[in-house]
DNA sequence: GTCTATAGGGCGATAGAC
DNA sequence: GTCTATCGCCCTATAGAC
């Protein structure tokens, strides 16, 4: 009787690991820049992506390897992003450059966990392994404005600069305080275009 | 016999309280400027002042509350030092107190953990007590910039801005990939005349 | 004012079943 | 491919002695 093979529903819908994969990279996306590295936990993780913490450890085999992972994939689509802007528009200026890779920034920021996993790891660089991973990152942003998008020197810092501040927006929850009228102010100058988008991104409940 | 009051030595020399307590903040600073919030452990830091780890709880009754105070004095040093330099130069035009203030900040990097301490706390806005915390103290400094120092809109965001890059490089620790000549580049694009501090201060090992 | 000892909770990772 | 159970560490905070 207890030898008898009962036809069994699997309670939890299996996926190619592939797909899984995705969707536990898009998840922890959002928690590590929520909370950052150190306070990431992949359980919240697992919740995010609705599987069971120990499986999240099981694919990727650490935690740091997890957050390397999503650093890369941020910075990929990133300098995918960029350069399709800058091959896109082979004649442009450079003014004109930097408003369209600036258009494809704050693009970018829709997924708001995507620049501030990059920002955590950036302040991380103390680390051995994610500094190192987030230095190399940094650099390569830098040499592709640099060298394929005919910045000067100047005018690539210029433009770093600016994402940094908006990171920290964002990072800062700055329109938390939108009523504000500096913070309001702020946001505004920094992004004019875009005000809208940042402050429906900046906010700790979007 | 055993009644005898005998002579004790301290084995740990005493100090004043507020005198270790400033001791203590120091550390706190540095470690948590290296670590981050999370990442820092009380424990670090009691090591980092010369004491045990539930004396720095019981000074500061928690490691949040140690953290405030620590981005309390980050914040109270930057505002004093921007409004030294603009109530020394009354007369000077924007463009003179950009760069003015701008020195002030070079040399507040002097002491890395307290610009990185910030920097944590900026990244870390979706946590209802630090980000609002971060919030306010960037609104304070924006406010200084835009109605004592008589800056624009415009004007306040580019130095933020710039202020903002000059932490990320720090934090990376890009002068640890000195020897490549884009990051050189960069990093004497951002602070020419600084540069040689820069150098030191975002070394992984100074 | 400062320490030692330790409780208590959380988290990353492993083992192993299905 | 995915889960449950659980180990062992580390870390904050408390208790209490000196």
């Amino acid at each position: 009787m207890s030898s008898v093979t009962l036809p069994k529903v699997e309670p939890v819908p299996r996926m190619r690991a592939e797909d899984r994969r995705e969707l536990v990279l898009t998840a922890a996306t959002a928690v590590f820049g929520e909370r950052g590295y150190v306070g990431a936990t992949t359980d919240a993780v697992a919740r995010a992506a609705g599987v069971s913490q120990p499986y999240v450890v099981r694919m990727f085999g650490t935690k740091e390897a997890l957050f390397l992972e999503v650093l890369g994939r941020a910075l990929e689509r990133l300098i995918d992003s960029f350069t399709s802007a800058i091959d896109e528009n082979p004649t442009a200026t450079p003014e004109d450059l930097h408003h369209r890779i600036g258009a494809a920034y704050a693009d970018l920021l829709m997924d708001r966990g995507l620049l501030l996993s990059l920002m955590h790891g950036f302040v991380l660089g103390a680390d051995p392994v994610i500094g190192a991973a987030a230095r190399s990152g940094f650099l390569q942003v830098y040499r592709l404005l640099r060298h394929r998008g005919g910045f000067s020197a100047k005018e690539a810092a210029d433009f770093l600069a600016g994402g940094m501040l908006l990171n920290t927006l964002v990072g800062i929850r700055m329109a938390d305080d939108i009523d504000d009228a500096d913070a309001r102010e702020l946001i505004e100058s920094v992004a004019p275009t875009k005000s809208e988008l940042l402050v429906r991104l900046s906010r700790t409940r979007p």
